[in-house]
DNA sequence: GGAATTCTGTATCGATCACTACTGAACATG
DNA sequence: CATGTTCAGTAGTGATCGATACAGAATTCC
C-alpha cells in the first residue's frame, strides 16, 4: 500500500512557496499590512502578482499564511517557553524569547502580531482582528500553564493566574513596542531580569 | 499699548480649527495614519478636503497637530503624574492614566502614540519617526523624574532610573496594546497594581 | 458701495491601490 | 511528438489615494 501520488500535469511552479512566503512575512512584519503594498510584496517575493494570487489566493490570505510561519518561526519560542518546569523558568523564557525575536539586527524590529495591523483602516479590519485573536490565544495558552503551576504548587495556591498571565503578557507586548522604537537588546533584557526578580509579583 | 490686533481681510473660516482637530485626533488615534483616508478625516471634520488643506497643510501637518493635541489632551495625565512626590506615585499614577485613556469607552481603545503608526509604509515613515520620537520622549522625562528621585534619596543610591523608566515606559506601552485587543480596564489595573507592590523592581 | 481678500464646494488631477483578463511559454502525460 | 494543463509576464480593470484648479460666495478695508 503506497501514497497515492497522482502526478499533478501541467508546467510546475517556477518558485519556492516556502521562501516566498517567508519573504512576504518580513514585509509583513516590516511594514504592517497596509504599509506592505503588493508591489512591495511580489517584488521581494520575487515573482509577479500572477503567481502571487495563484499560489496565495489573496493579500488576506497571504498574511494569514504569513502569520502562521512567523508563528511556527520567530514565534516558536512560546511553544518551548511554556514546557519550562515552572512558572518563573516560563516567564524568564517568554520574555527573552520576545526580546531576542523583536531585536534581532538581522530581522525586522518588532513583533508581526502587534505591528502588523494595530490600528487600521476599512480594508485591513480583518488583518486587525485576526491578529487580536493570535494575542489572546498567546495569552490564553500562558494563563493555561500558570493554571497548571498553580495546581502543582508551583505557584501559591491564592495566585490569579489569569493576572500573571497578563503580566507576562503586558509586558512581553510593551517589548515589542520598545523593540519598534529601536530601544537595544541588552536594555530591554536588563528590564525583564528586574520585572521577574521578584516572582510571583503577589 | 495695546496688542496689535490688525485685522484679518476678507471671509472669515467658517468652522472651529480646535474642533475639527479634535475630530481629526480621534480618526488617526483610531484607525492610524495609513488607515486613516483624507475621506474619512474630512467626513469626520465636517469640513471639505479643500478647507482642510488651508488650514492644517497637508496629511501630515494634520497628524503632527493632532498628535500635539493628543499630548496635551488625553495625554496630559503624564505631566500630572510626573508631579507625585515619591517615585511610586509617580509609577502607579502613570499607569493608571495610561489604563483610563487607553480603555476609555466613549474614545478609541488604545494609545495615538503607539498605534498612530508602529509600522508603516513608505509614505508614513515621517508619521511613524515622530511617534518614535514621541515615546522616546516620555521614556526620557521619565527616567529624569526618577534620577531626580535617587538624588532626593526616594530611590536608593543604587537603583537604575533609565532601567525603572524603561520598566514603567514597557508596562504602559504594553497596556496600550493590550486595552487595542479589547482587554477591559478592571483587569488592566489590577494588572498595574501587582506589577507595582514591589517598587523599585531592583 | 467698490475693490481686495479669503473661504468653501465641485470637479478633477496623476499616482497608486488590490486585482485580473489575456497571451505565450514550459512542462507532464499519453 | 501531440495534447492538455499550468505557470508567468504584460497590460490594464475600476476604485481610491493624497492633493489642487477653478469659480462662486462671504467678509473687511477704503
Amino acid at each position: 500500500m503506497k501514497t497515492e501520488k497522482k502526478g499533478p500535469s501541467g508546467r510546475p511552479r517556477g518558485f519556492d512557496t516556502g521562501e516566498a512566503l517567508e519573504r512576504a512575512m518580513l514585509v509583513f512584519w516590516e511594514h504592517g499590512y497596509e504599509g506592505a503594498s503588493l508591489g512591495r510584496l511580489t517584488s521581494a517575493m520575487g515573482i509577479s502578482a500572477t503567481s502571487m494570487y495563484a499560489a496565495f489566493g489573496n493579500k488576506e490570505e497571504l498574511f494569514r499564511k504569513a502569520l502562521e510561519r512567523y508563528t511556527e518561526g520567530p514565534s516558536a519560542y512560546l511553544d518551548e517557553a511554556l514546557k519550562e518546569p515552572t512558572s518563573l523558568g516560563v516567564a524568564t523564557a517568554i520574555l527573552s524569547g520576545v526580546i531576542r525575536t523583536t531585536t534581532a539586527p538581522s530581522r525586522p524590529q518588532g513583533c508581526m502580531g502587534i505591528q502588523g495591523a494595530l490600528a487600521a483602516g476599512e480594508s485591513a479590519q480583518s488583518a486587525r482582528e485576526l491578529l487580536v485573536g493570535w494575542r489572546n490565544d498567546g495569552y490564553l495558552r500562558i494563563r493555561k500553564r500558570f493554571e497548571r503551576a498553580v495546581g502543582e504548587g508551583d505557584l501559591p495556591a491564592g495566585a490569579d493566574a489569569g493576572l500573571l498571565a497578563r503580566y507576562v503578557t503586558t509586558l512581553a507586548h510593551g517589548i515589542a513596542v520598545q523593540a519598534a522604537s529601536g530601544v537595544c537588546r541588552d536594555e530591554l533584557q536588563a528590564m525583564a531580569d528586574a520585572a521577574l526578580r521578584v516572582w510571583p509579583p503577589l
